[in-house]
DNA sequence: AGGTCCGGTTTCCAAACGGATACCGGATAT
DNA sequence: ATATCCGGTATCCGTTTGGAAACCGGACCT
């Protein structure tokens, strides 16, 4: 999950990013992303597509599923947003996501064996 | 992960608790408890299977493995311990659990269908 | 009637994950 | 010398995950 740059940054989800470097991840392997994409606002289905891209439908569908079960995301007229139990996930989401803006180069450093070794 | 409970409790690691009830994971299926487990001092691998009830030998290895490749934990005269990387990740790992324990409930009736269904 | 878009579902497949089991090398005890 | 424990490793296997691609029903346009 991406989660260097702040909130719907363009490079959000820049594949250059190594995103599975974070430790901490929030359900599946989209479904930060997903919540993200929904934190300004009810998105549709194509509308999600263009952000997560690479993304095919029926992972799409497998992830929204899972958040709608665990009331995260709620669908209405064809549109997903946040529960308040999703929207209270941010807090938690942001922290994550300082932590590792916070030690980025700690990470980078351990996997190049630049670390203690 | 369990979370539910305050660290090392003792039903940390009850079975009983559905901890992949919580979206908030920290790298693969164990890696948030072993943290957990070192947070209070270094422990020895026989020692880490105790609290870890179920775990295989080569599981353990493997997460062990990826905690120390990731400079979380460090290896040292036959016990594991956490970096100071790894320490601070004890943060936002309790903000999540802080998340999950408040709404433990909402989770659970989500899963029921009891909510908005 | 035919075409297109949207929001998926279905099928197939490769890789990753996690568990069970057996094995193994070094240190220590008897 | 032998047995045992510790800290793993190697092998096998079933399940899950995620991606590619094809398909599909309803709405809407023309």
């Amino acid at each position: 999950m991406a989660v260097v740059t702040a909130p719907l940054a363009k490079d959000m989800f820049d594949p250059l990013c190594p995103s599975d470097l974070n430790p901490i991840r929030v359900g599946d392997k989209w479904a930060g992303m997903i919540v993200r994409c929904l934190e300004l606002g009810p998105a549709r289905f194509s509308q999600l597509r263009v952000p997560l891209t690479g993304i095919t439908a029926k992972v799409l569908t497998k992830s929204l599923r899972a958040l709608e079960r665990d009331g995260l995301i709620r669908r209405a007229a064809g549109e997903y947003s946040l529960t308040p139990l999703g929207r209270s996930l941010l807090g938690p989401l942001d922290a994550a996501c300082a932590w590792t803006r916070e030690h980025w180069d700690e990470l980078l450093d351990a996997r190049e064996g630049l670390y203690p070794h």
